[in-house]
DNA sequence: CATAGGTAAGATGTCAGACATCTGTCATGA
DNA sequence: TCATGACAGATGTCTGACATCTTACCTATG
């Protein structure tokens, strides 16, 4: 992986700090010429690295005045909400609050796809769920992975709204990092290319409320592998 | 309103570029020299301007190489999201999948909320949906608005999601510009009032399904009231 | 003693010029 | 024909400077 330039790792230290605790909301954050002394970095690369959290929402500059930090619920980045939810209530309850959320956006987008989805897409999903039971059988968990996400995402884009996928994407990149955690265990593969059987059912029978059900109930089963498999509890 | 800075004006200026469709997703955008010169600020804006599009991914800047613009789906800021659909779908269709998105999230919430909201919200609610009432009678456009958006949040908040509220966050900035809008007409206030009473009823029974039941309608409601009465179709 | 105005200090906004490093392309030599 | 090196163009980082906004403190006047 390349190295980090400094104006991100600047920025990355700003956002330890916030998340951490250390830095509260609507607390001054220390000014441009501190964190040049402190971290020992040129002015503009510290204006560099505060511009760029400034655009996420996370802090608020005020000419003349200083810079602050917002709210958590202000931030636009889900990635900076997750350091700070898992920070606060942990990396159990935030994971479960990020099915929750997975939860609203799948079963809705799986709603509209049932009459929006093309017969390509439909094939798509036949090829993705072939290559799951291949890879299953193959103990590739990678293969594994990479279908399953594919799958998701088929079905995010046959909802045929924009939006539902912008605000799913930084939620994929969230949940991909933990997905080969979950998928490791062969019960919770067998589990998902079940369920997935039965969204792909109700998305060829363009039956909105079926494929709704369904992928609630994969979402339901998800977090009950969570619970049982990977929280323990 | 304060003047903006030339580094948000130089960041808007290139969006405006991708969102118009000048610049296409994976297209070079001009290098920062050539920015420098076309808009006549110094390097330094221009860096600081582009470092606030990488933050929100809607460009990614590769040393050596050039800035490239990311497919819309990469990028974070709903807002940007939102023009480039508009710009794309035009704004009727955008409207649409925004109460969509809008509808996925909130019924989700208020089904989670039925089983976790306090008495004291239940008691705010009560009081917001009472001065809705008044607003309406008194023909308060912003008061009611205000209310309305208040009585959405509470229910956000009682989700006990904190990913939730971070991603309703930006398409509730989104929507406000234009609750205005619909809300100017009485029947829609009329409509929000007694969806908000079937809703408060579904949630002080602690009923789940009703409750997201009662939010559907809303939102189906909040559908049919911007196609009647806005896009007029 | 209180209020108002002015000044200064501290904060961010913007600039110019310089050098470092990465990437890609082209030319030359083997 | 292939490989290597050099150069040009791109971004990364820095230093030093000046502009402007905000706030706090001090002084003067009523």
């Amino acid at each position: 992986m390349a190295r980090k330039s400094l104006v991100v790792e600047v920025a990355d230290s700003v956002l330890d700090r916030i998340v951490s605790g250390e830095l509260s909301v609507d607390e001054l954050i220390p000014g441009e010429l501190e964190l040049c002394e402190t971290l020992e970095v040129s002015r503009m690369t510290v204006r560099e690295a505060i511009k760029t959290l400034a655009a996420q929402n996370i802090i608020r500059v005020e000419r003349g005045r200083g810079t602050y930090v917002n709210p958590v619920n202000m931030w636009n980045s889900l990635e900076a909400v997750v350091r700070a939810t898992t920070a606060g209530v942990g990396a159990a309850a935030a994971a479960v609050q990020l099915i929750e959320l997975r939860r609203m956006l799948e079963t809705g987008a799986c709603e509209l796809a049932a009459s929006r989805i093309t017969e390509e897409q439909l094939a798509a999903m036949g090829e993705l769920l072939e290559a799951m039971r291949a890879a299953h059988a193959a103990a590739d968990l990678d293969g594994f992975v990479e279908a399953d996400l594919e799958f998701h995402d088929v079905i995010l884009r046959a909802s045929g709204n924009v939006f539902v996928s912008a605000l799913y994407e930084p939620l994929g990149r969230v949940l991909s990092s933990r997905r080969r955690e979950t998928s490791a265990f062969a019960q919770i593969q067998q589990h998902a290319i079940a369920e997935h059987e039965h969204i792909l059912v109700a998305l060829q029978r363009r039956d909105s409320s079926q494929a709704r059900q369904a992928m609630d109930n994969h979402m339901q089963q998800t977090l009950d592998d969570l619970n049982t498999f990977v929280l323990n509890r």
